[in-house]
RNA sequence: GCCCCCAUCGUCUAGCGGCCCAGGACACCGCUCUUUCACAGCGGCAGCACGGGUUCGAAUCCCGUUGGGGGCACCA
């Protein structure tokens, strides 16, 4: 069992892509296959390295390693199809010695001008013309000056794909027109080195996206020649992967900001979660169950599972579902993860301080629950690592205070000055004997001011905790500048 | 235009002829818990596109219609 993933490096991550490599990973995983990567740069006007860069990174952030690859080797080596231009050469000389292929000189508009003066839709694509030219014509083509493109002639029969997910397609003989596989300029095209590759690095599954479902036959004709020729043993077994659809029901496009896999790194979603939601777009784990483990995912995954209709991406639920990830993680890992999103919102200047990581491991735990996504981390923590004078009180929480707002602070500072044990437990009692039995105010509306004073937002983390964490001294500084501020 | 794919709650899906007057999850709406917000728990709303067959019996099989999508490059 051997899979691929073959993505070209142009832009960057695309969700639906990764979520390919993904399935192809499971697949190996699963089976104990081999799980290859490959680089299709063969198109150097809209290749770059730092795409390439970033491809490697997105399979790694996702924990999806490969066996063989850019970097790490393995049996076909090399896996940039860049490298690898002799073999394309020497492929397409045989095609076209042993009759698979022939040189083609027609320009796509003296194509266009046969099909009109036959009375054909112009847009019919290549009508074959070239197939069975005479020596003499193909020298005047030559004495014009003119270089041929080298087309694979389709067969005059059906041409039956059997697919993993979709069954038996078939395209009728005459439907698929004869594909150039060779530019002009002796470049090779996608439609010659992705099966060629695929065949002579030995690929026994090409799980893929629907897209390329009707380019199927085309390679199906060609892996076939190759195994003719000798130089492969088998014609893949093919797989097409139900698109992922953005809003409207439009393919996800590099153009939506959904389909940036490094974006959602950015929002915030964990690899487990974005492993796990990728993976339910097209595939189920069990009837009642959509939260899994990357582990799970390979122990439970089979192709044949793969539903065959197009999956929405759905924001919130990648978002819910990534709040139970977050949810299952160790709070010291939850911790570590976090830090990249204060670093970014300026909460923290590199590496916390052994004080900001105190502060910190306690109160990971408490937003543990309150967070779907990382980057809700910096909101909700803020307050614990903003020096006293600089706590930004939201507009929004201060109209939420009701009139008795101030002598809720004032009796809170008063119950807090002189407490004894400064932590959670005591200051709650406190602060209840204090506010709700000695001023009469109802627990729901009992700690607003204080919440707000000491984090400067409505929401928060609790707020007995929160006082604790923060320490006597700046908890009382900052109830005195709310009630200062009240007048 | 031609070829191909798809069709169960708003969304992702389970269902592979009787277990289904269709199950789960997200979203949404209530309630419980509760120091805010969450989490958790409980409850609710909501679907087999339509029409023909086949069958004792169809969400499940077949055909058609409609709807949606993808592809038709000297891009990948």
């Amino acid at each position: 069992m051997r899979v691929r993933f073959c993505p070209s490096p142009t832009g960057t991550p695309h969700v639906g892509v990764m979520r390919a490599a993904l399935f192809n990973w499971a697949y190996a995983r699963h089976t104990g296959g081999t799980f290859v990567f490959r680089v299709e740069d063969t198109d150097a006007a809209r290749d770059s390295q730092e795409s390439m860069d970033a491809i490697v990174e997105g399979l790694a952030w996702l924990g999806l390693d490969y066996d063989e690859g850019p970097g790490v080797g393995g049996p076909h080596a090399p896996y940039r199809q860049s490298e690898r231009r002799d073999l394309y050469a020497d492929v397409a000389r045989r095609l076209l010695e042993e009759g698979y292929a022939y040189e083609s000189w027609s320009t796509p508009e003296e194509v266009e001008e046969r099909h009109r003066a036959a009375g054909r839709d112009p847009k019919l694509g290549y009508d074959g013309f070239d197939r069975d030219l005479t020596p003499a014509q193909v020298q005047a083509f030559r004495d014009q000056g003119r270089e041929p493109v080298l087309r694979v002639r389709m067969p005059d029969e059906d041409v039956v794909v059997s697919d993993l997910v979709r069954g038996e397609v078939v395209f009728p003989a005459g439907s698929v027109p004869d594909f150039v596989v060779v530019r002009a300029n002796g470049q090779p095209l996608y439609t010659l080195v992705n099966p060629v590759d695929d065949g002579v690095m030995g690929i026994t599954h090409v799980l893929r996206g629907e897209d390329l479902l009707s380019s199927t036959p085309r390679q199906v004709v060609l892996h076939r020649a190759l195994v003719e020729m000798g130089l492969s043993q088998r014609v893949p077994q093919f797989g097409h992967l139900p698109l992922v659809l953005g809003e409207g029901n439009r393919k996800l496009s590099k153009r939506d900001p959904e389909s940036d896999l490094f974006l959602h790194r950015e929002r915030g979603l964990l690899p487990e979660g974005m492993v796990n939601y990728l993976a339910l777009l097209g595939w189920s784990i069990a009837p009642d169950r959509d939260v899994f483990t990357r582990e799970e995912l390979v122990e439970a995954f089979d192709v044949r599972d793969i539903g065959a209709n197009p999956a929405r991406w759905d924001q919130k639920k990648a978002e819910a579902l990534n709040g139970d990830h977050l949810r299952m993680l160790a709070p010291e890992v939850l911790l570590d993860r976090v830090l990249p999103h204060l670093r970014s919102a300026g909460l923290l200047d590199g590496d916390p301080t052994p004080a900001q990581r105190r502060l910190l491991e306690g109160a990971v735990p408490l937003v543990q629950t309150r967070m779907a996504v990382l980057s809700e981390a910096p909101g909700m923590l803020g307050f614990l690592l903003v020096p006293d004078e600089e706590l930004v009180v939201e507009e929004d929480a201060l109209g939420a205070l009701r009139p008795e707002a101030a002598d809720v602070l004032d009796a809170s500072a008063a119950a807090l000055v002189d407490l004894v044990d400064w932590d959670a437990a005591a200051v709650e009692s406190a602060l209840r004997a204090a506010v709700v039995d000695g001023l009469g105010v109802k627990p729901k509306f009992a700690f607003g001011p204080l919440r707000t004073a000491v984090t400067g937002r409505r929401i928060s983390p609790p707020l007995f905790e929160s006082l604790e964490l923060l320490g006597r001294e700046s908890s009382m500084l900052r109830i005195a500048a709310l009630r200062r501020r009240l007048g």
